[in-house]
RNA sequence: GGGCCUGUAGCUCAGCUGGCUAGAGCACGCGCUUGAUAAGCGCGGGGUCGAUAGUUCGAUCCUAUCCAGGCCCA
């Protein structure tokens, strides 16, 4: 007879197969049309309100494995605070403005830009962005994640400029925004800034010359103030000698520099002494060709040189001597002539200087150079010139004056502009500036980092080492791809005119009409009516050129975004950790100005994923991993856990290895839940559950274990350690279950009867262990939980809203499940388990066995073990898998280990249905091959 | 060059304020099972804890330097 068929084998219709790829875009199908999301908030209204604020990803080109892990890593924390009853909106939003798309739209056009104006310059860039945040929005949506994808927030809405707008009011208004000087790259043919991806480096020769900067205090003084040191009495004077490539920076010279640890050298040539870094003068004496020279003393840049005064070789005033860190010793003479018009390293060390300055010694941001590159009036004798023209005449004139102490020309690569192949010059022009100092800007937002939490909390000193050093924020960049600087110009007396008044009335003109309107038209029909200048009374004015900082747009999205919803402050920030530097620091700046706070009460980063060696990804080194390839390959929920798999919070590693043993890994879970839902096919919870009271010690320890995975996943969700989530789901699934729990339970629920106690108990465990599996991997693995949430009997999901994993609550744990002592007893069990198996190994190797049925094991104890043991009894046959277990007291039994266990093969014959072998096999008649635990069952 | 960060088995992670032969899961190898079967079970091998020097009775854990790598800035 076959009794096979009076087996309670496993059945379902869960597929051991995921097939993600597939089965994912079904379900998403399935979310929208259910309209989960707006559901999920309906669900939640009257819970207390979380606010995870998006940081809005620029709208260009197709989304790369770091878009993958931010957006992924923010819906894990949205359904998880929704799972532990918060009420969690999410509005995804897109940063559309800014010069790579418009760069990249120009770029597309090519000679055909130079018939457009900027109004269809703007358009173009419109579509752009527009292509790009619909592409996003389908890729982002595709991983799993749900949001109002439906109204998301985007920079170019005409609501949000106008936001923008009032928010520049707000700042003008709380003072400190001013217009300043500060160094771009210019183009001098095209007559236009351009920034640093629109220049292209290529070869260029340019003049090098060696200039003197003579001491104004006397050989005297400085061999005192050095030492003493004792000059050759024929010193006449002592000067620094520089080097440079662009001689005609030099009437902007405001400073020289040198570097506080370079050794530097004082050279006698003849009657004069020169300062030079000690590692170069010979290589200065070869360029310089100097017949005879003589080192006469060393000393450090921080041993007295700063402070000193130097004469300027084409203008009248003074040159003082300043330390910076950018002076090196590659070439030149370890000191550096500094125009802060001309650099930008020279503009940031005379701005530091400045900060701390008396007015009398503070320097001028100074660029005698005008659109076309040709010197202004301020420099007389080249006025009208174009600069690099200029050169050849100001290394004449620097020979006539006794300054140039050498000349050659070096080629070496350097900037030109992309459009016109022309070299560029750094220039400073106008800029709009946030001043940090102003309202105490600078201390109010150290402050305020202090009252943010930062995870991890290396953030803090990151983001406080920034504001500590950072200079005035430029907020105006020379654009058309952008929100405008609501500002005038009064045509009379050149007064700026930037009033909140004014403004508010730009802003409501654009949310109107659209930001078109303010380049559409002039300053006449931007203004209110009756508009007077407040310097002259003058009613004609100039619109404001330039555009804002894209990093405003995005700092002020609390102000466009959370303020009309109520949502403000939000709760958290969550980014790479590039954003430091970026939106963090711009949202904060913003909300210190406009609200003197934070507009965020955590920030949260990631790091960046690398490559499996942990290199950074580029196509040219050929690593890297496309979200789209893994989600076409293997699907988006190997990605969810890849993400949840990893500590997020340093940098991560993606590689086919690693994603080979993440589908391990899911596969595991997976078949785990299958085995689950397999055994449950008679199952309902309705009829057959069975009180905990009446549930054997195997099931209760089986409780036990959910009872420690729970709080240990809901710590790990709260506390955004996710990989501890991923460890221990994956522990769980694998230890605890499938090689413990239900490898001995198969028995039971194979052969028993349908409905016996034992088997309808470990049921109503398998049961509850099912379901909070699937509530605790939902956030991670969002489609798999609903796909087995769906496969669970009808009145289970209860209450109205249960149709989704992702309307549920978090389990919550039993405190009966938690049982110390029994705890302490199934520790021992297990480690005799253990001990057991490794005796039926051995067995095993030698051929006496081959299931673990066939054998039946002699444990010889010390009494202690023993008692224990013995209290189970007839129960632990099963426990470890045998077909029979002797146990015996041995009080001689050494120490460690405490038992001594033998095999054997087993006595009796084998069951043909439950294959154990039992004595009693062939007792009866009717069933000659069954054992009497067989016979009751088919009875 | 500067600021911040990282470096424990093939992979992903534990390792509390320095203290037992450094752990887990997976992967790998071997075996069993064929009633979770493109599954399941068992056993096993594998780490000079990035390198070096120092502090200490004792360092994966503290300090310094170096090497490799990342983000930001220059």
């Amino acid at each position: 007879m076959d009794y096979k068929a009076t087996l309670n084998l496993p059945k379902t219709d869960f597929p051991m197969k995921a097939n993600l790829p597939q089965r994912e875009p079904e379900m998403l199908a399935r979310w929208a049309q259910e309209r989960l999301y707006e559901r999920i908030q309906e669900s939640r209204q009257g819970f207390p309100r979380y606010v995870l604020h998006d940081g809005p990803p620029y709208a260009n080109g197709r989304i790369h494995i770091g878009h993958a892990l931010n957006k992924i890593l923010k819906d894990i924390i949205i359904k998880s605070k929704t799972m532990s009853g918060y009420q969690v909106p999410y509005v995804p939003g897109w940063d559309c403005h800014g010069l790579p798309i418009e760069h990249q739209v120009l770029k597309e056009l090519g000679d055909k830009k130079q018939d457009l104006d900027s109004l269809a310059i703007r358009k173009l860039c419109k579509e752009y962005a527009e292509k790009y945040v619909a592409i996003q929005r389908e890729e982002f949506q595709r991983l799993g994640v749900l949001g109002d994808w439906q109204q998301p927030y985007l920079t170019l809405h005409p609501s949000y400029e106008a936001t923008i707008l009032r928010e520049f009011g707000r700042f003008v208004e709380r003072g400190g925004v001013y217009k300043g000087l500060k160094p771009v790259l210019w183009c001098t043919q095209d007559q236009t800034a351009l920034a640093e991806a629109e220049v292209e480096y290529e070869n260029h020769t340019s003049p090098s010359v060696y200039v003197k900067f003579p001491l104004v205090s006397s050989p005297a003084f400085l061999s005192k103030r050095f030492g003493p040191l004792s000059f050759p009495v024929k010193v006449k004077s002592v000067s620094v000698l520089i080097w440079t490539t662009t001689p005609w920076t030099l009437p902007a010279n405001q400073a020289v520099c040198l570097h506080a640890d370079i050794d530097y050298a004082f050279v006698q040539v003849g009657d004069e002494l020169l300062i030079m870094a000690e590692k170069l003068v010979e290589a200065v004496a070869k360029a310089c060709s100097l017949p005879d020279y003589q080192v006469i003393a060393v000393k450090k840049g921080a041993d007295g040189f700063e402070g000193l005064e130097t004469q300027r070789p084409l203008t009248t005033g003074l040159s003082p001597i300043l330390l910076g860190d950018f002076v090196t010793l590659e070439q030149g003479t370890g000191c550096v002539h500094i125009a802060p018009g001309h650099g930008m390293e020279d503009y940031l060390l005379v701005l530091a200087h400045n900060a701390k300055a008396t007015i009398g010694e503070r320097l001028e941001i100074l660029a005698p150079v005008d659109n076309g590159g040709k010197f202004t009036s301020a420099v007389p004798e080249f006025a009208g010139q174009h600069v690099f023209k200029a050169n050849p005449k100001i290394v004449e004139r620097l020979k006539e004056n006794g300054r140039l102490l050498g000349q050659g020309s070096l080629n070496h690569s350097y900037p030109h502009c992309w459009r016109c192949k022309q070299p560029v010059i750094f220039r400073a022009t106008e800029q709009w500036f946030v001043s940090m100092e102003t309202n105490e800007l600078r201390t109010e937002a150290l402050a305020e980092i202090g009252r943010v939490q930062w995870v991890p909390p290396w953030g803090q000193d990151r983001i406080e080492g920034m504001i500590k050093n950072r200079p005035d924020w430029c907020l105006s960049r020379q654009r058309v791809w952008g929100t405008p600087i609501p500002a005038f110009t009064c045509v009379t007396c050149q007064h700026v005119l930037a009033h909140p008044r004014v403004i508010d009335h730009v802003a409501d003109l654009i949310v109107q009409h659209g930001t078109d309107y303010w380049f559409a038209n002039e300053a006449g029909a931007l203004l209110p009516a009756d508009t007077q200048c407040k310097g002259c009374g003058g009613t004609e004015f100039e619109k404001e050129r330039d555009i804002l900082d894209v990093w405003f747009e995005s700092g002020v999205s609390y102000a466009a975004v959370l303020k009309p919803r109520q949502w403000w402050p939000a709760d958290l920030y969550l980014e790479g950790s590039d954003q430091h530097r970026g939106w963090f620091h711009s949202a904060l700046l913003a909300g210190v100005i406009t609200d003197r706070q934070a507009p965020y009460k955590a920030v949260l980063t990631h790091g960046f994923v690398l490559d499996g060696a942990g290199r950074k990804m580029s196509k040219s080194a050929g690593n890297v991993v496309a979200p789209q390839d893994v989600i076409k390959q293997s699907g988006a929920e190997i990605l969810r856990l890849w993400v949840s798999a990893q500590d997020y919070r340093e940098d991560l590693r993606i590689s086919p290895e690693i994603l080979t043993h993440l589908i391990e890994a899911y596969r595991k879970i997976r078949n785990t839940c299958r085995f689950l839902l397999s055994n449950l096919y008679d199952f309902d919870p309705a009829q057959h559950r069975v009180p905990f009271e009446q549930l054997p010690e195997l099931d209760r320890w089986a409780l036990m274990r959910l009872g420690d995975l729970i709080p240990r996943v809901r710590k790990g969700y709260d506390e955004f350690e996710f990989h501890t989530i991923f460890h221990a789901l994956n522990n769980f699934c694998s230890v605890d279950l499938s090689a413990v729990y239900l490898d001995i339970l198969k028995d039971r629920l194979y052969t028993f009867r349908k409905d016996s106690l034992l088997r309808r108990g470990s049921q109503t465990v398998l049961f509850d262990i099912l379901v909070a599996l699937t509530k605790l991997m939902a956030p991670v693995l969002s489609f798999t939980a609903e796909e087995i949430w769906r496969m669970l009997p009808e009145g289970v999901r209860t209450g109205p809203n249960a149709d989704s994993v992702h309307l549920a609550m978090f389990p919550e744990i039993d405190p009966r499940w938690m049982d110390p002592k029994l705890a302490q007893r199934w520790e021992q069990l297990l480690e005799v388990r253990t001990a057991v198996q490794a005796a039926l190994e051995v067995q095993r190797r030698d051929k006496v066995i081959g299931a673990p049925l066939e054998a039946k094991v002699v444990i010889e104890t010390q009494p202690a073990p023993y008692d224990l043991l013995k209290g189970y009894g007839s129960d632990l046959p099963a426990f470890f898998i045998v077909s029979e277990v002797d146990l015996q007291s041995l009080p001689d039994v050494p120490e460690c280990p405490s038992f001594l266990i033998t095999v054997e093969k087993a006595t009796g014959t084998k069951c043909e249905r439950c294959w154990n072998y039992r004595e009693t096999v062939g007792t009866f008649p009717d069933h000659p091959a069954l054992c009497d635990r067989c016979v009751e069952a088919v009875r």
